[in-house]
DNA sequence: TGCAACCAGTTGCATATTGAAACCATGATA
DNA sequence: TATCATGGTTTCAATATGCAACTGGTTGCA
């Protein structure tokens, strides 16, 4: 019989279930969501700024196995002895993708709100190229790799952020009760 | 305070959130993959061809949460008095950009076997063209749509299926115990 | 007509996971 | 010295999963 490869035991040697199994679950894409586009580090970072609420133990229950899977590590912090730091591993970073189809699809066709819908659509909109360049700042951010291709202006995240709060801000000034 | 257009309550208004919300659990995108690659349209087809062996129970509830999400949806055998029939609807057909980065995801980073990763290897190489003419092809068998783009040769599916195939035939004669 | 196989599920029950809230030990800060 | 921020753990009820047996019916065939 042909033995598997790894020591655990999988549903199936299909690259969707094996995703699925790493991944398929309700909060560990929000995690790493977070971590990605919110540029959440620390564990209490990712506790309080959830716009879905996390329980503390299912967040640490999920760090742990993004972890043990490598999608994210863990490193002390210098400056604070018991301050955690997340980073996203490269095989983290290159999520980005999925999240750009899963934000796609979901922008198209679930009830989302404009503002939360944003960085999804301007992701979708500037497709493979500005991937590319999010990617490669991410990493800068999270592997201290120097950044392949020199980023000219503001980064991507901060364009997805700033796009966001001014959303955020037409619709505060549009709303009048 | 703004009211949720929809009538339920929702963690947020992100598209990852919601996607995850329908998506995020162990099943639910296994169900639809078998639906999308291996044509399976029946029950039974589904509880018994699976790789990774659904329970009938969970069968059962995610078939009939797929279809309250409008991601499948199901009709009666005309053929056949208690045969039911599985149909992607587009919403449902539109996954499959997301199965191509999910599945391009795990085949790099995730211990794949290679017949049942060769699928996603093809979907990744075709690329947006490829993606559009299966799609096309999907909206034919499951909506009755007729093909906007006229097929030339064989379908996709077929393609996929028979590269897989061969895979397993290569294995198979090279392996002697 | 009768019978076996097929069909889409349901039921019951043990176990595993989730969710909410309180709690904790340590280290930094005033 | 007191207070607060830190990354979690603990507890316990509610929910979801997994497994196996079972149901009520239909169909094809002899």
């Amino acid at each position: 019989m042909a033995a598997d490869t790894e020591n655990s035991a999988h549903r199936s040697g299909c690259p969707i279930n094996l995703t699925l199994e790493v991944l398929g679950d309700k909060w560990s894409l929000i995690v790493v969501r977070d971590m990605m586009f919110g540029n959440r580090r620390h564990f209490r970072e990712l506790l309080s700024n959830s716009e879905e609420g996390i329980a503390s133990n299912i967040l640490a229950d999920r760090l742990r196995r993004l972890v043990a899977e490598e999608v994210i590590s863990r490193r002390d912090d210098p400056s604070h002895k018991q301050k955690a730091i997340y980073s996203l591993t490269e095989k983290g970073i290159a999520l980005l993708p999925v999240f750009a189809m899963i934000g796609a699809w979901g922008r198209k066709w679930l009830p989302v709100t404009e503002e939360l819908s944003i960085r999804a659509a301007l992701l979708e909109e500037g497709g493979p190229e500005l991937w590319r360049e999010f990617m490669d700042e991410l990493r800068a951010e999270h592997l201290g790799t120097p950044p392949a291709h020199p980023q000219n202006g503001t980064g991507v995240r901060e364009r997805l952020q700033s796009a966001y709060e001014q959303v955020v801000a037409r619709r505060e000034k549009t709303a009048h009760s």
